[in-house]
Order: C-alpha cells, then sequence, then structure tokens
DNA sequence: AATAGATGCAACCGCCCCCAG
DNA sequence: CCTGGGGGCGGTTGCATCTAT
C-alpha cells in the first residue's frame, strides 16, 4: 500500500550476516547503546536494513544470549508457557533468560511439536490428540483497573491490548485471576479454603487426570494478618516437583 | 561417492501497536 | 482526535547441514 519502506532495499545487503558486519554492529552498540534502530545501520556503517540489524543484535549478537540445548527444565517450561500463553513467544521468551522468541519459536517447531505429538498431545490445543472434538468453552478474565469480569466465549486468544486473557477451563474448571504479570492471585476469596476441592495440577487441566505427571495440590497461601492480600495460587506449573508461582512470573 | 529428501535455524516480510507531533 | 514513523512480533522462507538410500 502506500506505506513507506523501513528502509532502502536498493543498497541494503540481505542474507547471511559476515563477521566484518557483526563486529560493527557489537561495536557500535557497545560504543552507543541500542538506540534508533533506523538511523543505526548508517551511523554504524552497515548496509543493512535497522530492522535486519536489531534482529541479528536481539537473536545473535546480544551478549546475555545462552547459546545451546534447552534442558528439560526449560522444555517443559516452554509447553506450560505455550499451553497459557499460545504462540506469544516473546512473551514465553521472557520467562527464560538468555533465550529469544526466534530460537524458541524455532526451538518450538522443529522439537517440541514433534514431542507433544509422539506424546499423543495436539501442540496447538495442547489436549489429548484422541479426545473427541467438543464445544470448547473459554473463559476470559477481564483486568481492566480492580474490576474482575468472567464471561464465556468459544475461542482461545490472548489479547494483549486489552488485557483480556482467553483461557480454555480444564475440566469446567474456572481460571483463576490472571493478568499479563502472569500472576495467579483470585482477587477476593471469602473462602479460600474452598480452593482446596477445586484446585488442577498442569497436567489435569491438560485432561490428564490420573497420570504420573498429576500432582494436584494446593499452593496457596493465606495473606497476612491484614486480610487484604491473600493470594491462592494454581500449581500450572510444577516443574520436576518445584513449584513455579506464577507470582514469580511478571512480564517486563 | 552421489544424490534426494529431511531437518534445523538464521533471516526476512508484513502486519500491528504505540506514541510523538 | 488524527496521522505517520518506528519498533516489535509472529509467520514464513531459504539455505546449509544431516541422513538415508
Amino acid at each position: 500500500m502506500g506505506r513507506s519502506p523501513c528502509c532502502e532495499k536498493a543498497h541494503t545487503n540481505k542474507g547471511a550476516w559476515t563477521k566484518e558486519e557483526d563486529e560493527r554492529l557489537i561495536a557500535y552498540i557497545r560504543a552507543h547503546g541500542e538506540g534508533c534502530w533506523r538511523s543505526l545501520p548508517k551511523a554504524a556503517g552497515l548496509l543493512r536494513c535497522g530492522k535486519s540489524c536489531r534482529l541479528r543484535w536481539i537473536n545473535y549478537l546480544r551478549p546475555d544470549l545462552k547459546r545451546g540445548n534447552f534442558t528439560e527444565e526449560e522444555d517443559e517450561l516452554i509447553i506450560k508457557l505455550h499451553s497459557l500463553l499460545g504462540n506469544k513467544w516473546s512473551l514465553i521468551a521472557g520467562r527464560l533468560p538468555g533465550r529469544t522468541d526466534n530460537e524458541i519459536k524455532n526451538y518450538w517447531n522443529t522439537h517440541i511439536r514433534r514431542k507433544l505429538l509422539n506424546r499423543g498431545i495436539d501442540p496447538v490445543s495442547h489436549r489429548p490428540i484422541n479426545e473427541p472434538a467438543q464445544e470448547t468453552a473459554s473463559t476470559t478474565i477481564s483486568f481492566s483497573a480492580n474490576d474482575v469480569k468472567i464471561e464465556e466465549k468459544s475461542s482461545m486468544a490472548v489479547e494483549d491490548d486489552t488485557k483480556n486473557i482467553e483461557i480454555e477451563p480444564p475440566n469446567e474448571e474456572r481460571c483463576p485471576d490472571l493478568n499479563l504479570e502472569l500472576r495467579i492471585s483470585p482477587p477476593y476469596q471469602p473462602h479460600p479454603e474452598k480452593m482446596v476441592a477445586k484446585s488442577l495440577c498442569f497436567a489435569c487441566s491438560l485432561g490428564l487426570q490420573n497420570s504420573k505427571d498429576c500432582h494436584c495440590k494446593i499452593v496457596y497461601n493465606i495473606g497476612t494478618s491484614s486480610g487484604n492480600n491473600s493470594s491462592v495460587g494454581y500449581d500450572f506449573l510444577t516443574i520436576n516437583n518445584r513449584i513455579l508461582d506464577y507470582r514469580s512470573l511478571e512480564m517486563k
């Protein structure tokens, strides 16, 4: 359409980066920091599109990147985060220090998808493949200010801008409060003890009740004496029996 | 050893969102 | 409030490498 291109394509290199280009980019960012990507190539003496520089830096040259194979723990964390967030690779990457969204996206498509298929789990819905198709109602939890609303819908999506997250409820389970900071803490629990009967582990949330991975247990803790800040967590992210509380999952 | 097919991953493309003017 | 530019993101592509025949 009428939109101007992000850079002058005719005078930019494309394809694999050379060692010299990498060195120029690293040297420039070391000296000036990450700034205006559009003007960076010219300032750094690179015949590259600003977006290309940004991508190269973020996905490959950044000093804090953790290169190498993903660990089993990282695998499981990615799977669990993906079941909650869908293809929000940048959000998922935010929970894996040293990993980039592109890297995780590639890893998902090449390894984890197949791994889940081998386990008989649909990598999109995270449900058992042979489970009969059913009307999937989902729960939308709105977090506009302090006013929390829950409504039923029939799709799965994460809507960043509205700060609504739609989650497929596991077996009629109502999901607790979940905001983009990925904190689990229902706003108000007059009878927190009732949470005991409703708590599901992550395996159950995937329809794998009674599996060896099922470790339903309560991870809520009652608030302090003030009584107003009680927080109740769901054990979605138990990894190797170590509880990953959502309260540690702040985004950005 | 040669070749075809499969796989992995870096990089690109185009759309969307945010924000300054 | 509107608009355009810049940055960010997810999907896709293309090439290098690996594996099977």
